[in-house]
RNA sequence: GGAGCCGUAGUUCAGCCCGGUCAGAACGCCGGCCUGUCAAGCCGGAGGUCGCGGGUUCAAAUCCCGUCGGCUCCGCCA
């Protein structure tokens, strides 16, 4: 066998006159009767070999039997190509290789699609050919930036004395968060493991155990419901340090981000990243993982309308929620598109979509009919209103109006276009309420996770919080409790959070307790961590980005599957392998599980 | 659990709204020609359970119901 002396992507001047030997995929053929042309390609990129009838008649008679897809080996000579026939759209277009013996090493069936950049394959014949999918440019190219990525994540962590280390993937379930994977004990009748969905615990450990700076990009697992940026398992960027507060973590976080964007893409961000606080990107974003790339921002109305006689505007106010706008401007919007809007709000659940359009002279509405002058002339005012805009309320709980309107806002961002695709929108968003009222649960959850610090200034709070008999009041005060937490945010996706943990045992007990977790139940689950905490555990914090979403947006792309060489589709099933799949009855007799009928 | 979009040759799609030469195109595939192409070109050919099941109708790719699958979103995701 001819072995390889050369990747074809690599060929260049110093190869001229040279003979070596390439092996790679037949990207394409051309035979012109007499002299065939070869697209040959490997993992490096692409290069044309020429096989010529009159001057190397085995070779072409070879090249002349040569279908896509083939695997080849070439023999031949680099050469300059004749004036004129060069191909600019190749990195090797000024040279080609002329075969002096092309040996097929295995052939191949007719392919199921096509290994170009222009055909739109479904997702579903992507996956089960993933290993086709995955010669073509683009899908190569993801997966090779995403391993240079690795790389200069680890130098980032060498850089400041991170020490690399494992943690199990059989551990224990733990309630709160998402739901588990289970693994059955086959030693352990009855039992599980589950897996883990983050090393959150064992990191916090680590720290305990004295590794100062532990670092790990690890597979981490969770059996939730799918999306475009949500895989069942997916892969996390994971860092805790001892002795640091909030400033310590976001300044490495931010070095490394910049790192990866400055050597993986050439762009230097501007720091420190901004900060904006939980709140105020609610308020003004309606989520808090705002992409600000664009306007439409929420605009507060409910002063203006405290009084207001349009029973829709009054019922919300006195339920206790709140009148929000966004100002679509010079959209010039036709009642269809308006239609297709109010369509997409009611599919979020709201009733219906408010509107007004801002003619010359003019008010287009059903609704201006109810409002009096001067709530029409403020309302204006505040949203900066002008012929050609079209306004958009919403009026609801809070917690309703920023999931419409934060859900408006970036659809028409997205069907409009208005957002600057080349642009990288980079912020922290800080000052996270510590936990939040679970209507359905009818108890506080954490926000973030049950170890997250609350702030040193706020503890007062909690302690009186589970004093008082009062839920109400409660509610009150925990609600002012903030959380030593921060999430990293670009373009809209959250792509990495974390906070200052909780190191003392005695507030790691008053937020189980007001968590509604029994000292029983935080013993049977938690006793490692909490017991962990009363030898010396040192002050620390840490953060997970998600390696993936990070790829993704760094790549411009919508779906984390594509920088997974083999994710699931959304109802999580493989289809290159089948999985999830039955198994034996012996397996499952093994393992103690029977069917249910 | 819910909403929306999609499913027609190997592939990408048109046809569906208005039921009746609507089984079509391009690429790919097979055969032939061709010495400078590069998504080569030219000539010829094969190839379809219109996702699946049911219903309406004289007649269904087309209308209706159900179901499966893919995608996007809501819920869920500390």
């Amino acid at each position: 066998m001819l072995k390889r002396s050369k990747y074809c992507g690599q060929i260049s001047e110093e190869d001229l006159g040279k003979e070596l030997v390439l092996c790679g995929w037949v990207h394409r053929v051309r035979n012109h009767g007499g002299v065939v042309f070869i697209d040959l390609r490997d993992r490096e990129g692409i290069v044309q070999v020429v096989a010529e009838e009159k001057t190397y008649p085995q070779a072409y008679e070879v090249a002349d039997s040569l279908k896509s897809e083939y695997v080849i080996a070439v023999r031949g000579t680099v050469r300059r190509r004749p004036p004129g026939t060069e191909n600019p759209k190749l990195k090797t277009g000024n040279y080609e290789v002329l075969a002096q013996e092309i040996q097929i090493l295995n052939t191949s069936d007719p392919l199921p699609f096509p290994v170009d950049e222009e055909t739109h394959i479904s997702e579903e014949l992507k996956l089960r050919y993933r290993y086709l999918d995955l010669r073509r440019e683009s899908m190569k190219e993801n997966l090779l930036f995403r391993h240079r990525a690795y790389q200069v994540i680890r130098r980032v962590f060498l850089k400041h004395g991170f020490v690399e280390i494992e943690t199990p993937f059989l551990t224990k379930s733990t309630p709160e968060g998402a739901r588990d994977f289970l693994v059955p004990s086959r030693l352990h009748p009855g039992k599980f493991y589950a897996l883990p969905q983050s090393p959150q615990l064992f990191k916090q450990i680590l720290m305990v155990a004295g590794f100062d700076r532990y670092f790990q990009i690890v597979r981490c697992l969770r059996d939730e419901d799918l999306r475009a940026d949500r895989q069942p398992e997916f892969t996390q960027i994971d860092f805790e340090m001892s002795f640091v507060e909030e400033e310590d973590v976001m300044n490495f976080s931010e070095e490394l981000i910049c790192t990866l964007f400055s050597e993986l893409l050439g762009i230097e961000l501007k720091r420190p990243f901004e900060r904006i606080s939980y709140t105020s990107a609610m308020e003004r974003y309606g989520t808090d993982k705002p992409d600000r790339r664009f306007g439409l921002e929420l605009i507060d109305l409910t002063d203006i309308f405290k009084n207001t006689e349009f029973k829709v505007f009054a019922d919300a106010i006195k339920s206790g929620g709140v009148i929000k706008a966004i100002n679509f401007k010079a959209s010039n919007l036709s009642r269809k598109e308006i239609d297709e809007l109010t369509q997409f709000v009611q599919s979020l659940g709201a009733k219906g979509l408010a509107w007004i359009k801002v003619e010359e002279g003019k008010l287009n509405s059903p609704i201006v009919k109810f409002f009096n002058q001067q709530e029409i002339e403020e309302l204006l005012k505040r949203t900066h209103a002008q012929a050609g805009d079209t306004i958009f309320f919403s009026a609801d709980q809070k917690e309703t109006v920023y999931k419409i309107l934060g859900n408006l806002r970036l659809h028409i961002a997205k069907k409009y276009k208005l957002i600057d695709e080349s642009k990288f929108d980079v912020l922290w968003i800080v000052d996270f309420p510590l936990m939040e009222w679970d209507e359905e649960e009818n108890r506080f959850v954490a926000l973030h996770h049950p170890f997250t610090s609350p702030k040193e200034e706020d503890i007062p709070l909690l302690k009186q919080a589970l004093e008082t008999p009062h839920i109400e009041e409660k509610k009150e005060l925990i609600s002012k409790v903030r959380a030593r937490a921060y999430d990293m945010v670009i373009n809209g996706y959250e792509v990495g959070g974390g906070s200052i943990r909780i190191h003392k045992r005695e507030v790691q007990d008053l937020v189980f307790k007001l968590l509604g977790i029994s000292q029983v139940e935080a013993e049977e689950k938690f006793g490692f961590l909490l017991n962990a905490l009363r030898y010396g555990a040192p002050p620390h914090g840490g953060l997970a980005f998600g390696l993936d979403r990070l790829i993704a947006i760094m790549r411009g792309l919508d779906s984390i599957r594509d920088v997974i060489a083999f994710p699931k589709t959304q109802k999580g099933v493989c289809p290159l392998t089948g999985a999830p799949d039955y198994v034996s009855p012996k397996q499952l007799k093994e393992v103690h599980i029977k069917e249910m009928g």
